[in-house]
RNA sequence: GGGCUCGUAGAUCAGGGGUAGAUCGUUACGUUCGCAACGUAAAGGCCGCGGGUUCGAAUCCCGCCGAGUCCA
């Protein structure tokens, strides 16, 4: 594959040579003629442990810098990290690579970058090896990528292959290499892109790659790569990426990377956790490094192969494995409390709030990681201190002005585990019991409490086992959890596209159509315009140019009319497909006399009215979302909004309820910002222009597409926005906060009405104030109190109500007793009475039911024709001993009545609609049941 | 975005169509110089909210609100 791709003149010149490692198969240039595999792992193990690769040893912001000074010195520009939350992207959470930085739109072309060539150290997290961290010694969830780019296009073009393996070259020796580089040939695919791409590997150490990133994939290309066809691209990009991790590692020599970048942080914990972390006893020292060499030297996959490393190294070392393993695992939790402590320091400083969906749930499983492995070693600290020190290791001001809500974030997320924990124990300590008869807990059921309870296997053994019960525990549990959710997922394609979801259907019609001249940005005011219709069909009319806002970023259409000189249509719907606008029309009949054809003049009227309250919505939206984030903390950013013509409703990312004091205060804040009546500015910016200039804030509302984007700025808030806005903040009149809802956790929901609509909106509240104090006669000022004590009031009466009934039912049962009848002539056993009420309760009956049931011999019927008839019949110990069953009696009264009834043998009850009936159907059953005897 | 679970006394939870319960805590009384412990008794419930089914719903069904959890 892409053989003739490497062939570079570098290469000849310097003397590398190629070669075909035998062992793998790969091929490789080098400048060692003895030099037989590739350098690569499982062909080489590591060769730097306690040896370091470089003349010198490195830290982190040493070694940042040499990187990008040199290639400052070289003509590339220097260019500030961006987030690690990928702010500027909708199709991924996290920063991944420093190429993530510049897609999508610089690396299709779209847009210029921000400098060319250029050099960047780019903050990135993967959680995909999350189980390797700590136990590979190399693996981190958070690493920096050092890059330099070059974005080449047919009429502009930078440098290529040559330069950047002798930038390569140039800057390993200028950091002093002291070994032999190798070159490694292998095929680069990923994102949609690929192209040839060179590993570059020293003592066994990959350290960096270089990608010449030239193909796009398409189903028609040429090249095959892991079974996807790509074609070439008009751009070609460098992209290349050095660990900055890996060089200080390869600079020091340590055992595991996590000695070499954080030593600090990990002596501090190693001394919390009460383990003696000395790097200078040569044994200790060396069962670490076997570790991380053995497992390097396998790549093995930590989650299933771990018993096999384990007991490689022990062999290797000559120990037993379980002496191993008590040197080694807490040790190995340590570096990953480390590595997930300074993954959330980055995490939560560029303002990831926890939660149970999107970017925030995957801080929270980091945070819950953290956690266990902190209780797995009883650590005497909170993760805030940990996170913080971090934080003040990273000593960035953006983070560090952030640290007491980062704190706060975290003590919160805490005491959440805590509970989350205490809780499922005391779950499984009650269920566990269930499975004692069997013995052992079945897999099923271990699913079913993670899953919904958040309750690892690994706690439900340790209670299992105090009760002596077995659990069913698979290695792929985990992957059974994933599989159980597999089956009930495919139903996640859709949406997006404007009008119509997944196929348009009319996508070939407008495709040859012009993008519509959107007249709606030009000015805010107007609302008639003039066109020339290009297309009808259906019941779509596409114009030349609109001034008809299509839905979008939260605003609902336009609505209106399209006439001609002998025909008015109305617009009920508009929507933009690939930037043509599509008019939908309430009918447009063909066997009409007059109708809109292709090339007439038509002009449109907008319904202002509603324009204007979209518009008020609109503006009051960034406005309420800018006082939010004055109130609440800048770690808030909108999630989602939508607005109506009555209210509008904006989502933001906050990591508690807003309280009612916080709500009022937005409310206050909000009116001021209209009273200020300030310019609203819209234009059209340099989309990389405009994100230097205001950062990333820029995307509450969603990436919008281009190479130029609509910025709006509306006070001290600017956001990129395509929404129609007014043209003054006091043209808003009055925001009118309604109320708050916790869509997600970590997420609230702001629901407001703005201009008219919040005078509605608060009219119609004053109304049900209104309504609600003339019901009880009192004033809005006392209507709390009031409300207050008619509620007690109303508690009390109920409880003195129950003591009544319940003396009452006392007092009748003397009287029925008195009045029992003893069936069959004395003979018999039991006595029977009945008894009907005129204003007794269902309660009531029963009270007095379960009263004559204490009488051994006594069937008593109890009945009461208010509200319906309603029955209750008692049968007591022996009358039941004697086969008499109150359910079937009453079963059969309520017959009798029209309606049905059940209950115990002892005590049942019942009734029906006819209660004039029932004084009837209690003589038959009396009759009945002396007759039975 | 999708799935699952849970809302019952101040707390922790049973009950799962037929009179709302347990344990802890609270209060009072007894015992004590006093406290703890113990004994006796009591108070404390819109069974989250709103509809529906039913003679009858805390219980079954639907919607809403609130909490939790897993997956992408």
């Amino acid at each position: 594959m892409f053989e003739q791709e490497y062939e570079l003149s570098y290469f000849r010149e310097n003397g590398f040579i190629r070669k075909r490692c035998p062992t793998c198969g790969g091929h490789f240039w080098t400048r060692n003629e003895e030099q037989e595999t590739c350098g690569d792992a499982p062909c080489d193990e590591y060769t730097f442990i306690c040896d370091p690769i470089f003349s010198k040893e490195y830290n982190l912001t040493d070694m940042r810098e040499a990187f990008l000074s040199f290639f400052e010195a070289n003509k590339h520009t220097r260019i500030d990290r961006y987030p690690v939350i990928a702010r500027w992207r909708d199709d991924i959470y996290l920063t991944i690579a420093s190429i993530a930085d510049f897609q999508p739109f610089v690396t299709s072309g779209v847009a210029p970058p921000p400098a060319n060539p250029l050099c960047i150290s780019q903050p990135c997290i993967r959680l995909d090896d999350l189980d390797s961290v700590g136990r590979s010694g190399r693996h981190l969830t958070n690493f920096e990528m050092m890059a330099h780019h070059a974005f080449n296009s047919p009429d502009h073009s930078i440098y290529w292959k040559d330069e950047t393996v002798c930038y390569c070259d140039r800057l390993l020796s200028e950091l002093g290499i002291t070994r032999d580089v190798t070159y490694k040939e292998e095929p680069w695919a990923g994102g949609g892109n690929a192209g040839p791409c060179l590993e570059v590997i020293a003592g066994g150490l990959e350290l960096a790659t270089l990608v010449f990133m030239d193909l796009r994939e398409s189903n028609d290309g040429d090249f095959t790569i892991k079974g996807k066809n790509y074609v070439k691209m008009d751009n070609s990009i460098v992209d290349t990426g050095y660990g900055l991790e890996r060089f200080v590692w390869a600079s020091r020599g340590s055992p595991t990377i996590y000695d070499a970048i954080f030593p600090e942080a990990v002596n501090k914990i190693m001394e919390l956790a009460g383990i003696e972390h000395s790097l200078h006893d040569p044994e200790y020292a060396s069962v670490l490094a076997q570790n991380a060499r053995l497992s390097g030297l396998f790549d093995l996959d930590l989650t299933t192969d771990l018993e096999k490393l384990r007991a490689t190294v022990a062999k290797e070392i000559k120990i037993d494995v379980e002496k191993l393993k008590s040197i080694i695992e807490p040790v190995e939790k340590v570096y990953a409390i480390v590595d997930h402590s300074r993954c959330l320091a980055f995490m939560l400083g560029d303002g990831i709030v926890p939660s149970n969906v999107k970017a925030g749930y995957l801080a929270r499983l980091v945070i819950r990681r953290t956690l266990r492995l902190m209780d797995a070693l009883k650590l005497d600290v909170s993760i805030s201190e940990l996170v913080e020190m971090q934080l003040t290791d990273i000593n960035d001001q953006s983070y560090m002005h952030r640290l007491d809500t980062i704190r706060e974030i975290l003590d919160l997320e805490e005491s959440k585990y805590q509970q989350v924990v205490s809780k499922g124990r005391r779950l499984l300590e009650r269920s566990v019991k269930k499975f004692e008869d069997t013995g052992t807990i079945p897999t099923s059921q271990l699913i079913e409490w993670y899953d919904t309870h958040g309750i690892p296997p690994e706690v439900t053994k340790e209670v299992a086992d105090a009760s002596g019960i077995g659990i069913d525990l698979p290695d792929s549990f985990y992957s059974m959890v994933a599989s159980t959710h597999a089956a009930a997922e495919p139903a996640d394609v859709g949406e997006e596209g404007g009008a119509g979801t997944g196929a348009v259907p009319w996508i070939d019609r407008i495709e040859h159509i012009p993008e519509t001249s959107r007249l709606f940005y030009d000015d805010s005011v107007q609302t008639a315009f003039e066109a020339v219709v290009l297309d009808v069909f259906d019941n779509y009319v596409i114009l030349d140019q609109t001034l008809f806002y299509p839905e979008g970023g939260g605003q609902p259409a336009d609505h209106g009319t399209i006439a001609t000189p002998d025909l008015v249509v109305h617009v009920v719907d508009v929507q933009s497909v690939n930037g043509v606008i599509m008019h939908e029309v309430s009918r447009l009949a063909e066997d009409s006399a007059y109708r809109i054809q292709k090339g007439d003049l038509v002009s449109g009227t907008v319904d202002s009215k509603r324009r204007f309250a979209h518009s008020q919505h609109h503006t009051a939206t960034h406005i309420v979302n800018h006082c939010a984030k004055v109130v609440l903390g800048d770690h808030v950013w909108q999630t989602g909004a939508q607005k109506s013509e009555t209210k509008a409703r904006l989502d933001i990312t906050h990591f508690k309820r807003i309280t009612a004091e916080e709500f009022a205060l937005i409310e206050r804040l909000a009116n001021v910002e209209v009273v200020k009546n300030q310019r609203v500015h819209a234009e059209w910016m340099d989309r990389i222009k405009a994100e230097r200039e205001y950062g990333f804030g820029l995307y509450q509302g969603g990436v919008p597409p281009g190479r130029d984007i609509r910025v709006v700025r509306v006070g001290d808030d600017v956001e990129a926005c395509a929404g129609t806005h007014l043209r003054y903040t006091g043209m808003v009149g009055q925001i009118k906060l309604l109320h708050t809802e916790r869509i997600q956790d970590g997420v609230e929901r702001i629901e407001f009405a703005a201009g008219a609509a919040a005078v509605n909106a608060s009219q119609e509240r004053d109304g049900l104030l209104d309504m609600t104090c003339a019901i009880l006669r009192v004033p809005p000022e006392k209507l709390p109190d009031t409300a207050e004590r008619f509620f007690t009031e109303w508690k009390e009466l109920s409880k003195q109500n129950e003591r009544l009934k319940e003396e009452l039912a006392s007092a009748l049962v003397g009287n029925m007793v008195a009045a029992a009848q003893p069936i069959g002539g004395g003979a018999s056993s039991a006595r029977i009475v009945s008894h009907i009420s005129s204003h007794a309760d269902m309660q009531e009956l029963v009270k007095i039911a379960s009263k004559m049931r204490e009488i051994p011999d006594m069937i008593a019927l109890i009945g009461s024709d208010h509200d319906g008839g309603k029955v209750v019949v008692a049968v007591g110990k022996d009358a039941e001993q004697a086969g008499f069953d109150a359910g079937a009696i009453v079963r059969d009264i309520c017959k009798k009545i029209g309606g049905s009834g059940g209950g115990k043998k002892n005590l049942a009850q019942g009734g029906g609609p006819d209660s004039r009936g029932l004084r009837r159907a209690f003589g038959d059953a009396v009759v009945a049941i002396c007759d039975r005897q």
